[in-house]
DNA sequence: AATTGACTTGACCGGTCGGTCAGGTATCCT
DNA sequence: AGGATACCTGACCGACCGGTCAAGTCAATT
């Protein structure tokens, strides 16, 4: 077999952008069979349930969330606060991207699915959690070495790098809402200035 | 008429508290209608969608947000900065009674709503832009005082006020997706730390 | 050449969705 | 008293939902 079965890519392919653009409730089975060129029954064979589908979605997209976005804007060589800036920036011109094309922030399908389902899905919840706990530890690890190199003061590296997360979340819950790319630009740089302290 | 039509607020009550601890999209109007011991026929008399109902929510949870939640916490005789240690307290409380009621942290209504919703409804999503705004000019207001009486260095108010609701709608979807309120009590006195020099 | 099994087809299913409607009752105004 | 209006009842609607299935097709294996 030459493609490894590209019906399930293109299945999980427009699952993913729907998902994003939408949302997982809001986009049907049908109407991916539609636009993947899939019958039914096709999809019924690749994912056992709509709720498997958006399992393997999760699944796939972290991947290439952590080994390309992620993995590049955390680049070792970089030194460890500018990496924020990176991954900043990158959220930007990504958000910014479909703005553009589509006319609309998308946001972080992660943390638009935690919380469309984080209420209804333990696995699903689960999924996410391992992803946003994946992130958290870039961040972490970048501070662990802005510390080390004395590139800042001492803190609670685990705790701020969990701030930093819900920072990331929130900037561009916030310019999804707002539909405006610029909210990331501009708030997003304010990152570093979160600090926890260690506690005794 | 005594209670000015106490069948309205039961349906607008149980369908707050149904979208908040699910989604506008999983309730649907016949449960909605069960819970408040209302006909279909009548629900539809008072209005004239879902959607409908939905800004309904949103104004009347809005109404209560503001006069409340948020107006206590900003205290004008309080502190400025003070003021957000006691949000960010109010926000904990909050959701650790939720999760301590219904085992669930239900997270704010207004970011599930606007992640849910904002792709689909611009109207719905006008609204909720509306929201955040008010709330966003608090921190404005508190962090304008702050600078005034000398408590911080002076910063750019607007955009650091936009920061602090992103961080806070940050950690309360972390800690919705984690089920843990303690995130909120242990992430949000960092708001505090958050700045945004004036641009020239 | 026969068999197997992955993959595809498209009709079909029961259930639920948001929404409608004809009819009824209670209350207020004139 | 009579009528208008507000509110309520519950059966009903077509559309769509996620999911099933019997009947294929086709390429690789034996």
């Amino acid at each position: 077999m030459l493609a490894e079965s590209n019906t399930r890519d293109r299945i999980l392919g427009t699952a993913r952008e729907l998902f994003h653009a939408r949302s997982y409730t809001d986009v049907g089975v049908k109407e991916i069979c539609e636009i993947a060129a899939v019958q039914k029954g096709s999809f019924y064979h690749f994912f056992p349930s709509k709720r498997d589908l958006a399992l393997a979605v999760i699944e796939d997209m972290a991947n290439e969330w952590s080994d390309g976005f992620v993995a590049e804007a955390f680049d070792p060589s970089l030194p460890p606060m500018e990496r924020l800036d990176f991954i900043i920036d990158a959220a930007y011109y990504w958000q910014k991207a479909a703005k553009d094309i589509e006319g609309r922030v998308k946001g972080c399908l992660f943390g638009n699915l935690a919380l469309e389902l984080s209420t209804r899905d333990e696995i699903l919840r689960a999924k996410l959690i391992a992803v946003f706990n994946r992130t958290k530890d870039q961040f972490r690890v970048a501070l662990e070495q802005a510390v080390e190199t004395g590139a800042i003061a001492a803190l609670d590296t685990e705790a701020t790098a969990s701030a930093m997360l819900a920072y990331f979340e929130g900037i561009i819950l916030l310019a999804k809402t707002r539909n405006d790319p610029d909210v990331i630009q501009r708030l997003g740089p304010a990152i570093k200035t979160l600090r926890i302290e260690m506690m005794n």
